[in-house]
DNA sequence: CTGAGAAAAGTTACCGGTAACATCCATTGC
DNA sequence: GCAATGGATGTTACCGGTAACTTTTCTCAG
């Protein structure tokens, strides 16, 4: 059944010009070992010369599965979350599944969206930043049931998988090392108010309340964070609060432009306040002195991801459950 | 033609429902102009209350055409990037197409590789960080024979849409800046020696050559660009050169880098030495002096891709051309 | 009231693969 | 010498949509 010769090249094309059907040319490069080595060889070379190109769609559609799973990141330009990439991808490996990036912006709505549009494209699984979701997105991905990984986070009702750290804990054990170091007038200072950084002010808030400081000092916008940002909102809070000894930027974007702020206004850190961040990346000992910071095991969540994914797409029961990376305080010198 | 009740919600099941046939559904859904009022609404409902979600894959392949484009980037931290894509999907606005990402770690074959995927997938334009590709890339391309965007750089032969900047025009215009200001000595710091690297340093070589002076201090690695590494290579120039008067960093991360190293050994800046950055992001307004730099229109490159992109996918003929959008020299303070 | 033409809905075939089952043929054991 | 076995290949149907064409229904001019 020879075919028309226009458009692209098909297994058709393939499996005329060699002599057999389609589905051998199917098996031939599918499952090279069900194929007798010399028309194996035929076929290969027969697709090299025809630069065939296969057709996922009519393959996925044909089989039901995709050998894809989307990835959401909320923003492109984090570091935090091109390291989880990262992570995935080499956990992922050559299981010959291809990882597809959608951006999300830190919109809810934006998230919804990307799910249905995944779906559509029929992803074998989703990874999702966060715990938090619309009621549709949840009612999506129920319908789905495909596997889902929720991280960055920890919640007691996870979907599916759950791989992150306590973002509150890492919040409160920031704050303590503050108290530590004898800060008795500890600040909040935060941009982008999305649910990890919430999460992290009440860890803040109730390391205070267990040490029997005041919570009032916390300033924060919806804006996302720059340098700048962290530069001006450090001014606004030493305005308001001169009693100021310490100030926890809840990443490590806001601290550093808190820092350079310092340097501008010539204050000493941290001899006359400490400054520290959250995630621990390159910039933190790039700056003088070295940024305070809460390390996050970004590339290991990453990994630990691709590996809970691989076990539930091969086949392992769902089983909710959180995995808790933890995280590390690193010093510095800004405290 | 009733189905089994399996798996997810099809065309047909709400067919069955609502009393009519799979194309009229589809039409609904689709043209919605195309079906009486009364009926479309009934359809509308019906696929909301079953939770219909299309089969990407399905209407790919019989229609041939999958709305989504590909969108190829270097690195995911990189706001460079971050910025384009952003001005692409506003540009892309309601034109329903979906961008899909992918992340080439600025590798040429991982480059290539994710052309085939995407091929795969069937997308209905690639858009490319760059004019260099390999060989087995551009065979690709040519046989897929859809819109192609090359972006970021300039080139005299490009595949289809060329939208970017003059990268050894803005090298050279920032050495010349650097010479105006009295500079004499004027090295050249970069990391990561990708193609657009290699023509600001062609950039800055000519200037140089062009007033007479010295090319030889150059130092360069392939290593990714971090503030650590801005510091420590700065380090290395000043120890082996010390008449250093000016230093040229081929992006803001290592100049911000190079500019933390100075302070740390009180070097001022710009009397001792003179520093400047490329492209343009915050933080070459943070710093204390904010830093020199070329600003490069990122947005702006992304909404023009999207516009010439949507013009080529309406129809309008490939005609191979190179658009200049230009860069702007910001002195900042450190010159 | 009739017929032309448009609008609405249906029929059929097909997109390019893959699953499942069927067939063919060469070995092998007895 | 022949059935049993299993590897190599083929046949058929189907995945879930859409294009193109056809039929039916509605509208309205004459």
């Amino acid at each position: 059944m020879p075919r028309r010769s226009s458009g692209r090249v098909t297994l058709q094309d393939i499996a005329d010009r060699v002599g057999v059907t389609k589905i051998t040319v199917s098996r031939a490069l599918r499952e090279p070992q069900r194929v007798s080595a010399p028309l194996r060889e035929r076929i290969e070379s027969a697709a090299k010369t025809l630069g065939y190109i296969p057709n996922h769609s009519a393959g996925a559609l044909a089989s039901g599965r995709s050998h894809s799973v989307a990835l959401l990141i909320p923003s492109l330009s984090n570091a935090v979350f091109s390291e989880i990439q990262r992570g995935i991808e080499d956990g992922l490996g050559a299981s010959g599944y291809q990882v597809l990036i959608g951006h999300t912006g830190y919109s809810f709505l934006e998230e919804e969206r990307l799910i249905d549009t995944y779906l559509r494209f029929g992803v074998d699984a989703l990874i999702l930043p966060g715990t938090r979701h619309t009621e549709h997105a949840r009612h999506l991905l129920r319908c789905a049931d495909i596997p889902v990984v929720e991280t960055l986070e920890l919640t007691d009702t996870p979907i599916d998988i759950n791989v992150g750290l306590d973002q509150t804990a890492a919040g409160a054990a920031m704050t303590q090392a503050f108290i530590d170091q004898g800060r008795r007038c500890i600040g909040f200072l935060a941009a982008r108010m999305d649910h990890r950084t919430q999460l992290r002010m009440a860890g803040w808030e109730s390391a205070l309340r267990a040490a029997g400081l005041s919570t009032e000092h916390c300033l924060t916008t919806a804006h996302p964070s720059t340098y700048r940002l962290g530069g001006e909102m450090l001014a606004s809070m030493l305005d308001r609060w001169p009693t100021l000894d310490g100030i926890f930027c809840n990443n490590d974007d806001l601290a550093a432009g808190a820092l350079f702020e310092c340097q501008r206004r010539r204050l000493e850190v941290p001899q006359a306040l400490s400054l520290a961040g959250f995630n621990g990346l390159d910039i933190v000992e790039a700056t003088t002195p070295p940024l305070a910071t809460v390390v996050t095991p970004r590339r290991r969540i990453g990994e630990t991801i691709a590996d809970r994914l691989l076990a539930r797409l091969g086949g392992a029961p769902r089983q909710p459950a959180s995995e808790n990376l933890g995280f590390e305080i690193q010093l510095g010198g800004s405290l």
